[in-house]
DNA sequence: CCAAGTGACTCCACGGAGGC
DNA sequence: GCCTCCGTGGAGTCACTTGG
């Protein structure tokens, strides 16, 4: 069984990571010149700003997501793609979608190949201190002064902002489920917002796939009133959660019409012999 | 009244596009 | 082929709000 994400898959990182990078470029170096991942709450010293990790976390996480998404779908003979491009949904070069599950595992993607758009929001989630070559934990992101993953809400806006541009890119996009992945919880103050995210159809769920992102089992979400959030602990519940998300074809519908002529498209559709039928209808008709 | 949270703003590395 | 510009994404800063 796969693992989800845990101490361990970040240990890994900083380890990939200094084959090829220096630790000035990995880690903050503090007054006592201890070697950290993030400024330990409290601490006063003179602190720096650290950009040259980013773009490697970055990769790092997308590519491990990839590597487990494939696994959630090989069964299906489907292919999980990182970068993506497709520029009829709103996925350039410049903005490709961190990954896609497809029937094609190429870059350039055509929207009736891509079963779902999954948009990566992970970071480094616990404080590590490199000492005499080796990673100790210091602690989970509540001793530490970094906002980690969706944490931050400004990577909540951005992650709602990507969703909503591939929504209104082309009708094209509105079969693709869109899920976005971190390795974190959310703020409290995101609970209903994601909810009605969900709802509403922008986005089909928010995850983190971290099982125990504090330490000394503390207390985190597990999911939201209506699963807008919702957190994996094992491989089979996130695999049960893309069979279910695969499983059957959905559209996103949304316009800004009149009752007169909403009611008129209503009376239009019904006319069609089966729900399907009348769902086509509707959905046609609301676009044009 | 103070600590924690929030969100706008800022920083920087990277990589692609386009000009020369 | 080189250089500059610019968008993207993770992360720190700081003024302000909120809740205990």
């Amino acid at each position: 069984m796969s693992k989800l994400w845990g101490k361990k898959t970040e240990i890994e990182f900083f380890e990939k990571s200094m084959s090829f990078a220096t630790p000035e470029q990995l880690f903050y170096v503090s007054d006592e010149n201890r070697y950290l991942a993030y400024w330990p709450r409290g601490y006063k010293g003179k602190k720096t700003t650290l950009q040259s990790r980013n773009a490697l976390i970055g990769d790092f996480t997308e590519r491990w997501t990839r590597d487990l998404i494939q696994k959630v779908v090989n069964s299906k003979g489907l292919f999980a793609v990182q970068g993506a491009i497709c520029k009829e949904i709103a996925l350039p070069n410049n903005s490709p979608a961190d990954v896609v599950i497809s029937k094609t595992g190429s870059v350039h993607q055509k929207p009736e190949d891509i079963l779902a758009i999954i948009e990566v929001k992970m970071s480094v989630v616990w404080n590590w201190e490199l000492k005499d070559d080796k990673l100790i934990c210091l602690g989970d992101y509540k001793t530490h002064q970094g906002n980690p993953g969706l944490l931050r809400s400004d990577s909540m806006l951005k992650a709602i902002g990507k969703s909503i541009n591939i929504r209104v890119s082309s009708f094209k996009a509105s079969r693709i489920p869109i899920v976005i992945m971190g390795n974190t919880p959310i703020t409290n103050n995101y609970y209903s917002k994601v909810d009605q995210l969900k709802i509403a159809g922008i986005v089909q769920g928010f995850c983190s796939i971290n099982p125990e992102p504090l330490d000394d089992n503390g207390e985190n979400i597990k999911k939201t009133k209506e699963n807008g959030f919702y957190r994996y602990d094992h491989f089979n519940e996130l695999q049960e959660f893309f069979d279910n998300l695969l499983s059957e074809e959905r559209s996103f519908f949304s316009s800004m019409k009149s009752k007169k002529e909403l009611g008129h498209i209503i009376e239009l559709a019904n006319k069609e012999d089966s729900y399907e039928k009348k769902a086509e209808r509707f959905l046609k008709l609301i676009k044009e």
